[in-house]
DNA sequence: ATAAATAAGATCATTTTTATCCTATATATA
DNA sequence: TATATATAGGATAAAAATGATCTTATTTAT
């Protein structure tokens, strides 16, 4: 079980774009190349992130992306779950019908703690601390 | 992002077992049956659950599996990760390259914690406080 | 108008996951 | 000891998810 291409491939964007600035434009090309993503690619995920109100897309000559937030304010959560959705929306571990006769399935609730601490922990993150990466 | 339908079998397969009690052998014909498992499908995850010491494989007629440990040590966790190995062993995410320069780095760091953080909540989880699921 | 840059749908390739088939092996018991 | 029963394990197939690219369309600066 690991993060899939798609989400580091977002995480690394979103990383170069905090360290241009909340609203400098960047090529796509160049964040491509800079953080070594097919370009194409990355832009399928660009449209994701931009869906997500994370950063805008700009078309046409001198067109780009720029980030819509501050680093300060964006966090890595919501970079992953922008990109592979939210995180361990499992079926239950039961058989559907009979987790779906008991809503308080044990096996389900522990599930779903693990899944909230597991998310607080990519909340607390933003990019302005992740920046610092070197 | 969501446990694998092996992984989902795995507890059902290891819930079953543990109200049967640890010791008694039950057939995989009957775990197949009652919990909705295929049964070919069943007898591989089962090696991996016997490799990992938490059940035990019998041969022949009146053969079937048995349970190795109390459901008060048999741990979420520990049937998980012995069918879907190590959670989130994930590629940095950053560039290879650049991440094992820095093993200081901050994501890398953020990733790490967030899985440890998650890891903890399936182990507090054992068997027989899943068994009151109905 | 033209050139440069991204959008978006279609498509292809690869990998992972899920499942089954088949032959071998083990074991209870007649 | 022979037979029937049950699982092991390797090979393989089918399906799904993921990763990546191709092509045409659209947008925009100059």
């Amino acid at each position: 079980m690991r993060l899939s291409r798609a989400g580091e491939y977002a995480v690394r964007c979103m990383l170069y774009l905090s360290m241009a600035g909340k609203g400098v434009l960047v090529r796509r090309k160049t964040v491509a190349r800079e953080m070594d993503i097919p370009e194409q690619f990355l832009g399928k995920i660009a449209q994701q992130l931009a869906r997500a109100g994370l950063m805008e897309i700009v078309q046409g000559a001198k067109g780009g992306f720029r980030l819509m937030v501050f680093p300060e304010e964006l966090t890595l959560l919501a970079v992953v779950e922008a990109v592979i959705g939210e995180i361990f929306l499992n079926d239950c571990v039961l058989r559907p019908e009979s987790c779906h006769r008991s809503p308080d399935c044990k096996v389900h609730q522990v599930w779903t703690e693990a899944r909230d601490r597991f998310r607080e922990s990519l909340q607390k993150a933003t990019f302005a601390s992740l920046m610092d990466c070197r």
